[in-house]
DNA sequence: GCTTTAAAGTTCTATTTTAGAACTGTCAAT
DNA sequence: ATTGACAGTTCTAAAATAGAACTTTAAAGC
């Protein structure tokens, strides 16, 4: 499986990972969430390969997760700012953040705290139902076949209850 | 940044991405979250090679994401299960799968379907506060240092008014 | 008994990606 | 006239990945 055919697997998990699955592009949406827009504030805080960063910055832009707008004209100058199909990355970010405040930390505690502004209080992100609110674990979702779902040859489906099908030796 | 650097990072999001950041980790998890457990299986159904597929798993269960059981003896047979550790990432698995959901999917719907046993009806995740229950937006959370926070050089953790120290290009 | 098959890896080479550093072009300030 | 900031681009060396073949142990088929 190259990078370009993830994009087009019939699964919601492979189609983001093709945006956002690799190490350099969390950590650069992670500094977007933080406020930062610009090319040497990416490139300076993260350490990265400007080559890199250039590269990651024109793939983000190209799948609408960040907008590259001028700030400036006598030299062009862009900054780059979240959409909101970016912003709507942010359950992915916290999850994240969560897991390594739950399972990462060490001695000294946690490296960050978030607060609500809403509520006013310090929190943890809790993913629920949209149906009935309560929180979600693994062993109490089922999951079915989707409309969108591989129907075409037996190729690996990637649903639920897969059989044994496939070996991809066959064509 | 390096790799094994970055598990070090003062930062939960940089360690989780040292766990799980890159796509094949990510690809692995999903299959795990769908019962998978053999070599085989996920070879077979990622297309993945077996020399990385074998190196991502040693990862994974050196970080306690997975733990490698015996199924037989003859010759000896693992498979791999998620811990609990593991299965907390299911936040993770569940927002990227709902973004790609929301924002990757083409005319034909969603490839996959989720019903949540405890209500029986076909569900979102959601992520709310721990605290107020409300749903979270980024522009709603304040961010502070909390006590893991980088503290060698004047205050600058990684929150949201970084200057621009560590340039590390002169002095 | 001999060959094939299966699972779970390991080993090998060719190709692709990434790291690291230097270079480019445009303007403002010194 | 020179320096510095910004947003990149270009280069080579090093690392990671793809793709395929090979290994080991033991059961199954002939």
């Amino acid at each position: 499986m190259k990078w370009d055919t993830l994009e087009e697997e019939p699964c919601s998990l492979a189609r983001t990972v093709a945006v956002i699955g690799d190490r350099w592009s969390l950590l650069i949406l992670r500094e977007c969430f933080l406020r930062k827009r610009r090319f040497e504030a990416f490139q300076s805080s993260l350490g990265i390969t400007r080559h890199l960063l250039a590269e990651r910055l024109k793939k983000l832009v190209r799948f609408g997760v960040l907008r590259r707008i001028p700030y400036q004209d006598s030299p062009k100058r862009y900054e780059y700012i979240l959409t909101q199909k970016g912003l709507d990355l942010y359950p992915i970010i916290m999850s994240i953040v969560h897991w390594g405040n739950v399972h990462m930390v060490d001695s000294r505690g946690r490296p960050m705290l978030h607060q609500h502004k809403n509520c006013g209080h310090m929190f943890d992100p809790v993913m629920v139902c949209s149906e009935c609110g309560e929180p979600l674990t693994a062993k109490a979702v089922h999951v079915h076949p989707g409309p969108g779902a591989r129907q075409t040859s037996p190729v690996h489906a990637m649903a639920a209850d897969e059989p044994k099908a496939k070996a991809k030796t066959g064509t």
